[in-house]
DNA sequence: TTCCTGTTGTATAC
DNA sequence: GTATACAACAGGAA
């Protein structure tokens, strides 16, 4: 007898390199493609108009390319666990397949949804295909442990060999004996979500400058592979990027509370101050530092910026500028980013803090600076902040400095018109250096009052440095490393 | 213990 | 544009 199948879309909404819908196909009579609106995201999150709209313009990509296999997308309303018994019920379903997803919500919706499944005598599939690796064959190729450096991870690699190839998109051919029942007659209640049925008001949209889906996601893959014209080697190539991914996804995989800085064993312990006037500032775009500024702009308006804006806009409220958790601006990410991803944004927040991964704290991004060394002219800064558009170059990154008749020109009067700087970097960054600084030496201490105790288990003695104290670090200069 | 490296720092000198 | 000092972290190799 010939199987009943559920695929169920969550991350992956395509139809190549997606073997858990193909094994849904394989020796199927009904197939039935469904996405579920899960209540938990926003409930849990802030998600911006822009992100549901991506996420729209992906589900109805993937049900055009769906009708064109005579089949259909359901998107179905409620939690997981909530709908799936009644569709396994309605749909007489013998099988369920779907893609292997990570994160920690997801870990714990999937494996109760392959216990109802079970109890409901339904076969479930799952494929690695969201990752290149299975994310735990890296761990335990590792010894048991998440490799922590780019090289560890390549290095783990080598073992495990090549990546598998990615599969084909099924064909009218692969489809032959399948049908998708209800397809011409698509029962309105699985339909796909429109901004105001998600609560979102379609004019607080900005520009659609990345539209969702596979299609473009392919063509705009296409247009940049004909454009390479040399290929760099890792870690800054394509490939090479392909493998960061693939280094956050293992690390938010393997590390508990990886998107916390309390319970998370790799994250260095930091005094963040609680600012919330900081953080509001921050991301409505109101620092007064217009490099900082615009690029929040572009990320609140179009919902995507260069790797090296999240750089300076990072450092920036973190361990650079403002001392706010990283947290806080993970969050702000999460709900403005196209490209928003729990692992990516988690690691490289605490890779920019200097949490994690990267530990040069006193490199520190300076808000004029790093964007003059692309952009002397300031277009950038005056395609996203126009109030400051008359501003000369010398003054586009440091308005405050222009004298008093120069604004005027401008018509732009800092302090009125645009917002004096929110702090004075060339003064903090050098104080958060310093507790920076602070934070690492606690760090080493409790690291080794740790070996003291294992030491000790063992019946082996050792010296216990004593760290500098905060005070001291705080008060002195730096001196050479202390004996 | 020393030395080297780490995806992308800044300011200054030539 | 390229080299260097700046002040200095973790982690791994020698």
């Amino acid at each position: 007898m010939k199987h009943s199948c559920i695929h169920w879309f969550r991350k992956g909404l395509r139809l190549h390199d997606n073997p858990a819908l193909l094994a849904a196909m394989n020796d199927c009579s009904d197939l039935y493609p469904i996405f579920i609106l899960d209540p938990w995201f926003p409930k849990n999150m802030q998600v911006s108009v822009n992100r549901w709209r991506f996420l729209i313009e992906s589900l109805k990509d993937l049900d055009e390319s769906l009708k064109k296999l005579n089949s259909r997308l359901f998107v179905v309303r409620g939690h997981p666990a909530e709908v799936f018994p009644g569709l396994f019920k309605a749909w007489k379903v013998t099988r369920l397949t779907f893609e292997v997803d990570t994160e920690p919500y997801s870990k714990l919706r999937d494996a109760e949804v392959v216990r109802l499944a079970a109890a409901h005598g339904v076969q479930v599939i799952q494929k690695v295909s969201h990752t290149l690796y299975d994310t735990d064959r890296i761990i335990a190729e590792n010894n048991g442990k998440v490799p922590l450096t780019y090289r560890q991870l390549q290095a783990v690699l080598v073992g495990l060999g090549s990546p598998k190839q990615p599969v084909l998109a099924p064909t009218l051919e692969t489809l032959k004996d399948c049908c998708t029942p209800g397809r011409d007659n698509h029962d309105p209640k699985y339909e796909i979500p429109t901004l105001e049925e998600l609560g979102q008001d379609p004019k607080e949209a900005g520009p659609c400058l990345y539209p969702g889906g596979e299609s473009e996601a392919l063509s705009r893959l296409d247009f940049h592979m004909k454009r390479m014209k040399t290929h760099s080697s890792p870690p800054v190539s394509l490939h090479g990027q392909l493998l960061w991914r693939e280094f956050f996804y293992t690390a938010g995989a393997g590390i508990p509370n990886f998107n916390r800085m309390e319970g998370n064993p790799i994250c260095v312990q930091v005094d963040w101050d609680d600012n919330p006037e900081y953080v509001k500032a921050w991301k409505e775009g109101r620092t007064g530092y217009p490099f900082i500024d615009a690029i929040m702009t572009q990320l609140r308006t179009e919902g995507w910026i260069h790797h090296l804006a999240r750089h300076a806009v990072a450092c920036f409220l973190t361990r650079g500028d403002l001392w706010v958790s990283w947290e806080e601006g993970q969050k702000v990410f999460e709900e403005l980013l196209l490209d928003a991803d729990w692992s990516l944004n988690a690691g490289n927040w605490q890779w920019l803090s200097a949490s994690a991964f990267f530990h040069q704290f006193f490199r520190v991004y300076s808000p004029v600076a790093f964007g003059k060394k692309t952009d002397k002219s300031g277009a950038y800064i005056k395609k996203y902040l126009p109030i400051l558009r008359k501003f000369p170059a010398e003054y586009i990154y440091e308005p405050w400095k222009a004298p008093r008749s120069m604004q005027e020109q401008a018509g732009c009067i800092i302090g009125r018109d645009y917002p004096r700087p929110i702090v004075e970097h060339e003064a903090v960054s050098k104080r958060n250096i310093m507790r920076m600084k602070a934070a690492y030496a606690q760090r080493s201490h409790s690291k080794a009052a740790q070996v003291e105790k294992e030491g000790t288990k063992k019946g082996g003695k050792r010296k216990l440095p004593a760290g500098p104290s905060v005070v001291e670090l705080l008060t002195k200069k730096p001196k050479a490393k202390s004996s």
